[in-house]
DNA sequence: GTAGATGCAAATTCTTTGCATGAGA
DNA sequence: TCTCATGCAAAGAATTTGCATCTAC
């Protein structure tokens, strides 16, 4: 069972991770930001990446971007939008959906080619637990 | 590089996998297809289930289903369609989106907690070599 | 001082690859 | 018979866990 503390503490590496995800222009993944906290913390073990994106993701600060092929990507939790996946270089690009989900105008370079929706919660079952 | 094989036989595994996945409700992962296969297959391997899947996704006859923390799942490739991925207990299920993409009609019960719009595809540059 | 965070090493799990054998067409 | 497909073993890669040490509070 995972172990939930009852206070958070701020340290460097938290303060470095949380500065390469505000500087980063798309989501990261965490051999990525792996590499960039190593530039300012050289210690950092790839780990605390792992366990300080899933904190995170808990409080809410970042959400994870499931993309198909490739590893999680995490991004600081803004407004609802949309993600491009390129499936050919595997860049993962952030694509506003303004007020028209499901039909996004995108720049009409972008081939789209397939569209992928994913809602995510708690079913009829598992709901009247909580 | 991978190899394109010119022609596709039709073997038991196949003939399994396909049959397993024609009478799933829902869509399976690699390790569940496997243990069903080993069933009427006793000796297929999971290595087998892996390719073929792939084979099958490039003919278009299956696709991949991909949801945040869990692996991949597989479905015969029919109509457009959304899904819904439990948090608590990992099941993925299939939406039908009824022509109002973005804000499907699903059963009340089902507490959806967010949404996951991915848009698969070739970016500019990508776009252009093809 | 103490609870929480980190780093290292090792374990897990999923997936891919190399190669010899088996089997559709 | 001739390829393609399969199974085994092993390699790879991503992520998680155990545990001793460190550190923010």
């Amino acid at each position: 069972m995972a172990h939930m503390p009852s206070l958070i503490r701020d340290t460097r590496q938290r303060r470095a991770i949380r500065a390469i995800l505000e500087g980063a222009p798309q989501p990261v993944t965490c051999p990525e930001i792996h590499a960039k906290a190593l530039r300012t913390l050289p210690k950092t073990s790839i780990v605390t990446i792992y366990r300080v994106l899933e904190a995170f993701e808990k409080e809410g600060l970042v959400s994870k971007v499931t993309v198909p092929g490739a590893v999680p990507h995490f991004e600081l939790a803004r407004g609802h939008h949309h993600h491009f996946f390129c499936r050919n270089c595997h860049k993962v690009l952030d694509v506003p959906c303004d007020g028209h989900p499901g039909t996004p105008r995108i720049a009409p370079r972008f081939k789209v080619e397939e569209q992928q929706v994913v809602l995510v919660g708690l079913c009829p079952d598992c709901g009247k637990e909580e």
